[in-house]
DNA sequence: CGTATTTATCATATTCGCATGATAAAATCA
DNA sequence: TGATTTTATCATGCGAATATGATAAATACG
């Protein structure tokens, strides 16, 4: 469904949002943990921080963070830069130009899928994910939050 | 969504369901009508051919023609042959090991618009979509089918 | 039979997403 | 300043999907 760019994009942030409030974390460290090539995944961030989805800072205690709140991030925003969801080149049949007006013999039925994946990407927010994840009320494995009050 | 390959073959089975009772269609008419590569798309038709879709015939008066009525052709059968929509590979953040059992943070939310577009290529028949291109009852352009009510 | 028609294949390009390795540039810190 | 850390970028490679051109094999027809 989305490009492995794209998926890497979304693993990443999830990862990032998981860890906010921490320090910024390099690249290394993330693609170390979500096995996913650095050069690679450096570049897709850098493609978020442009987009203001992520801020990046450069030398020791360097690395990417989130710049807004989980709560205040649809799987679209993060995807988006990569794979190009909205907007045309969803007619199931690769017409350039179909339309309510100008339907393919598919447009009317599938229309309403592409519909429905679309609000799923706008409406799904990083946090619904993250909090799915943690279906208790988990903290966050490995956390030293709780001792954190210094 | 589909693969070029995949799009090809449903725009050229769609093709041939809208040419049924004629005689067997060469890939040279349904290549320059839909404006596919040749050669590409005798392959692809091939392939359908080995899946009992369509049966093919050579030499003279030859071509491709569906073996089943357009109402028994689900868009899947159609489809999967080139893309593997059912089984695996579908979740969103791309882990090869996804399941109800041991879920990705997206599992939950991402399952059921994967069903429903599933459920959308199997329950969806070819016959369906040449239908939504006729809305009027339209019969099919050339046809002599009008005079057909011996 | 020989010729034309048509599918079946093969060998090869082309393109693009994905990935890797090396280097530059910026920031921090002693 | 110089060494280290980290992002930014460049050059290149690799493989799979897509596409093209040529040839073989089957069928039909005179």
């Amino acid at each position: 469904m989305l490009s492995q760019t794209a998926e890497y994009a979304l693993r990443a942030v999830l990862y990032l949002a998981e860890h906010q409030g921490e320090h910024p974390i390099p690249v290394d460290a993330i693609a170390e943990d979500l096995s996913i090539p650095r050069n690679y995944l450096s570049k897709i961030l850098h493609t978020l921080a442009k987009r203001d989805l992520l801020s990046s800072s450069r030398g020791r205690g360097g690395g990417f963070e989130l710049t807004v709140p989980a709560s205040a991030l649809p799987l679209l925003a993060v995807v988006e830069p990569f794979d190009e969801l909205e907007g045309r080149q969803q007619c199931l049949l690769g017409r350039t130009r179909c339309s309510d007006a100008s339907p393919c013999a598919a447009h009317h039925r599938w229309k309403e899928m592409v519909d429905r994946v679309t609000a799923f990407f706008r409406e799904t927010t990083v946090k619904d994910l993250i909090q799915d994840a943690r279906p208790n009320g988990q903290a966050p494995r490995r956390t030293n939050l709780a001792v954190r009050s210094s």
